[in-house]
DNA sequence: TATGAATGAGTATTCATTCAT
DNA sequence: CATGAATGAATACTCATTCAT
């Protein structure tokens, strides 16, 4: 899935770098407060710290400005849990290391998050599944994660298994920001993490049932 | 918390009624397709079937489409889950129906249910605080479910533990639809309750490991 | 020139009488309050104390209700000005007393001057004239006075200069209500009558000058 | 009381001064025809030669329009009123030369005058006051020449007096256009300026007779 | 490159009027 | 005669986008 081409008017590659950077913040700032379509392109010009004129120099349509958004919020989300993910945890304890630092991740960056989240459905047609592909990667990385406690035999799921677990731990970290009206009132990150941890590994029920494992 | 009150130039409760249930019902159809801001008052007059002047004298304002969609989506979703719980379950038995259940309605009621999930951002000032009320009064119902299994000792759980589960039923079963783009992809609707099922009550982890309680 | 017809579709001639009554008692009380542009019609069958539906049973349009409504000022002004004007004063002393009534009947009458004034402009085309006409009756009962003071030799004005003085008068009537916001702060309705018709009658110049008679 | 802020989108002043002049010229226009109710803010922008949109550049609601409109004329009428006052003239007819002056000023603007004493309702409320003030201020122009004629000699009159006939002087004025239907079909501008400066001067007895001048 | 004035299609909302009951 | 629900033309105002300077 190719990076959707947001069109400039402008050559200078990094100048039109430097002017998405300011746009992008100015956006999500804006966005945060009122949301996507209650926020103007004067206003997101205003913010970024030049024209209107100058705006569309570098975008196409106000659409752009969200795809930019939603891009740079992923590249964020990513480096910031890479640069929290140290290689010296193994084993099960790796996979609470993962989620323990998604959900500081999620924690950072709530706002940021939470717009992507209630504005994506506004993408431009073209620029979903790319963004789509971007959540999938999201999820490959705590996939992967899964997957290698599978390897060294400190899981034992199944194909299926492996991927809803890494669909939970996923939401489970959204829902720290979508839900937030109501669990950050009930818990705090380290109660909220520790619970989800607790739950999404060993479960709530004590004996250890027998289950069909044939999914 | 009261019920918004939506202004009606209209006396007869009876036709208000019918009037609304037809302006909610064209307004979910058309909110799926484009979104709220996208859909005019004119498209939703017309899909419910009368003029834009009549669809004014039941409502004040766009938005209170909006909140009349959420808390009819709300209602729907209450009655219907209800209606799947027979009391003839019980223990973990009876937790595991209401997941299957709740799953099943979301399922049933994804556009509806996707709707209220995008746009309750653009609700009304007013009208916010009754809908998360209703969210909340949704996560009660499974949360009693828990408390229950608790009571009976079949679930040891703190008060806490409790509330994170029922948090944690509710986002699965949204999770169901506001990822569709991939679990339904990869999963039937009966591998993903299966599944869910599973992580939710026993974990992942084989070992009975022993952990930190005080949470 | 004939009264304006309002249409009715209702035959009863009482009926229609007291329907319009009440009508022109409540528009006369929103049009003081908001203008004619800003009441609705629905505004004035509820004032009136009926169905929009039956407002329109009397009247062809809400055009008409503003006419209805000078008509019905006009009359009363006119009755209130007759019953002020006892038949015993004789000479520059009735012409006071004219004025002193006039000046009466129109801060009595106040609010239904004022919208009559600022609405007229709004009258149906065809109802114009008519209007016009009423004001001229109004004016000319003033300059019968004027005649007969000239005939009985208390005043010697040509004809123009009677036709003015009447004028003068009515304005000054006028003028206490749609300069209110300044006169009636300046002066009680005893000193601004008692100037004024110091003013009309002996001007302000002390010496009787010599002047030019021709018109 | 400060001049009410029009807010404008455009940063040049010089801009906003000449197409807030095409607005108002075109505004008087349409008014005359139609009254401000009936005027649409897209004839305006039409006959000002620009768009919707570039009127909204220039001002917060259609209501501006209607304040910029009695702004602009009463400068005008100020300004043309200093114009034709010389200083060459002293004394009573000083006085005379103001009225006439007036009344000839009122003459040449009738249109936009009557605009002005007919829409002024509905000006916005904040702009009332000021508008309001801007009359005084016009009265008291031709007060200050009654003033000096008091203070010459030429005339002996009370304070309260003084302000009534500063008063009756402009609504002299005004009645030129507003009761233009019949007076000036009675009287030519110079007829109807003789007969009112006599009356206002001289009155029409007479005989100078002795008058309570406690007021 | 940067600017910001100009544009006009688009939108929520109002309200006079009609007409079936 | 009375009612009030239905109608839809009309209207103020917004805002993404363009383009001349």
């Amino acid at each position: 899935m190719a990076k959707k081409k947001v069109p400039s008017m402008v050559k200078d590659q990094q100048l039109i770098q430097r002017r998405r950077e300011q746009m992008v913040k100015g956006a999500v700032a804006l966005f945060k407060q009122k949301g996507f379509h209650r926020t103007t392109t004067r206003e997101i010009a205003k913010e970024a710290g030049f024209s209107i004129g100058t705006l569309y120099e570098y975008i196409g349509s106000k659409e752009d400005v969200l795809y930019l958004v939603c891009d740079s919020v992923y590249e964020e989300v990513r480096t910031r849990l890479e640069s929290l993910l140290t290689n010296e945890t193994v084993g099960i304890d790796r996979l609470k290391q993962v989620i323990q630092s998604l959900f500081k991740v999620m924690d950072d960056m709530q706002d940021e998050v939470l717009v992507m989240y209630q504005e994506s459905k506004s993408l431009p047609k073209e620029a979903l599944p790319y963004v789509l592909e971007k959540e999938n990667a999201m999820t490959a990385i705590i996939e992967s994660t899964v997957k290698t406690c599978c390897k060294e035999g400190h899981l034992e799921l199944s194909e299926k298994a492996i991927r809803m677990l890494a669909h939970s731990i996923m939401v489970g970290g959204h829902m720290w920001t979508f839900r937030r009206w109501s669990v950050q009132k009930e818990f705090t990150l380290d109660e909220y993490t520790s619970l989800q941890t607790r739950q999404l590994l060993y479960g709530v029920v004590q004996e250890n049932i027998k289950m069909d494992k044939s999914i």
